[in-house]
DNA sequence: ACAAAAGTGTTAGGCCTACACCCATGA
DNA sequence: TCATGGGTGTAGGCCTAACACTTTTGT
């Protein structure tokens, strides 16, 4: 079929919704890109994404190009910036309204088309479909920003993890070093975080203490007018 | 003519840009309304906006809009969320990019509609059209965080502003109060503030000093790697 | 035995905050 | 003369940043 059955009285454009897709393996950044089968683009990579309803939001569309990618209902969606140039798109005016999503990598199964799926770190990105590589860039730095002020962070990470990997995290995701001792101490004093198991006594010394968010503890504080800063 | 040219295989929703334009009186922020003539929402008032149109982008459509209201070409625009729940217009599905912009009073002539402008005060805003509460919230929240990290305050004031008016712009967007004196020490050790003209001579001491914004000054800091903060 | 990971405290300097008085003007 | 607005400096506390050694384990 190709009739064209929705007609209006001045030009629409097509609004899709994309989603970049951020994890975390405990050292590094990764981005979910989908090889595109089909031209535009064909054989480039690209975020999911796809047309929005007319009955969902563009959130909604996001969560479910999440979902069939990722499988994962639950996540942590945010719109981040709407790209409307004239000719992204070569076959008709598309305006996408991006999200990122931020996913635990354990919790991520194959989607549905796994073959064309794969997890790239941010310095190995492949040439990226339509205007993606900006996307990504634009990506990026709203995640630097956000998580100077929200604890983000912790939706990439397993629940139970140790300091040095959301050390690991905020240095990939600032791209930049920490003292180790003093980003102990600043996560310690901000108390967001609550020692998961006290360290078996038998253990080793070289055993990493574990920690897990402490959800109730940030709402509390962030009532009270608290400000997280890096 | 109600002849319905435009025909998509897959249903469009229409895409409009809306611009919710603040201003600031040296003493609170203000925010220019427009009453609608027509339905829906006739007589409620609604920031400025329309459809965005097939060769332009959404960035260019709010700046068409902002011109056609205020007069202005240069100002800062920017984006900030994209609005798509599904009933938001009565009429049909439509998306909108609201923006927002940040311009001087002073320069602002009635727009073509200067009849049904009007600038309210951010504590007398009027109800408003469709899903306008909503934007107005989030654009005053995106300012809040936005002027903490960059110096989009000065794009609000005359070029030449004495410091208490921009303490009375920074309490007015933050909707806190600041010391005097701490304030005055914070401004000045930033070094983006330049003396507008060496207090004359002949003054009293009661006149304020002036000064502008040294957007060179700031240009080099941000380079450095300078954070703004407050 | 050597490299790599984890845990731990102190100090100095800078920044933030709180705070009070004087002068000039206009009402 | 009184109320208002404008200018100015300091001291204490807190946070930040810089910094080294020990233990353990795996190779």
């Amino acid at each position: 079929m190709s009739e064209q059955h929705y007609c209006y009285k001045y030009p629409h454009p097509a609004v899709t919704a994309d989603c970049v897709i951020f994890g975390f393996d405990g050292t590094g950044i990764k981005v979910l890109l989908i090889q595109r089968g089909i031209e535009p683009y064909k054989g480039k990579w690209a975020f999911p994404g796809g047309f929005m309803k007319i009955d969902e939001t563009a959130e909604e569309c996001a969560r479910r190009e999440l979902e069939e990618e990722t499988g994962l209902k639950e996540a942590c969606v945010e719109q981040f910036y709407t790209f409307s140039d004239v000719n992204r798109d070569p076959r008709e005016r598309v305006v996408t309204v991006a999200h990122y999503a931020l996913v635990r990598l354990s919790e991520v199964k194959g989607g549905d088309d796994a073959a064309s799926a794969r997890w790239f770190a941010h310095d190995e990105i492949p040439a990226l479909a339509f205007d993606h590589d900006r996307i990504l860039r634009m990506a990026m730095n709203r995640l630097k920003e956000r998580i100077c002020f929200e604890p983000i962070g912790f939706e990439l990470l397993p629940e139970v993890f140790t300091m040095t990997e959301l050390q690991n995290l905020y240095e990939a995701i600032l791209e930049v070093k920490f003292d180790r001792r003093n980003f102990y101490n600043k996560m310690l004093k901000l108390g967001i975080l609550a020692e998961a198991e006290p360290r078996p006594a038998n253990a080793s010394r070289r055993t990493p203490n574990k920690y897990r968010f402490n959800a109730g503890k940030y709402a509390e504080l962030k009532q009270k007018g608290f400000r997280l800063e890096f």
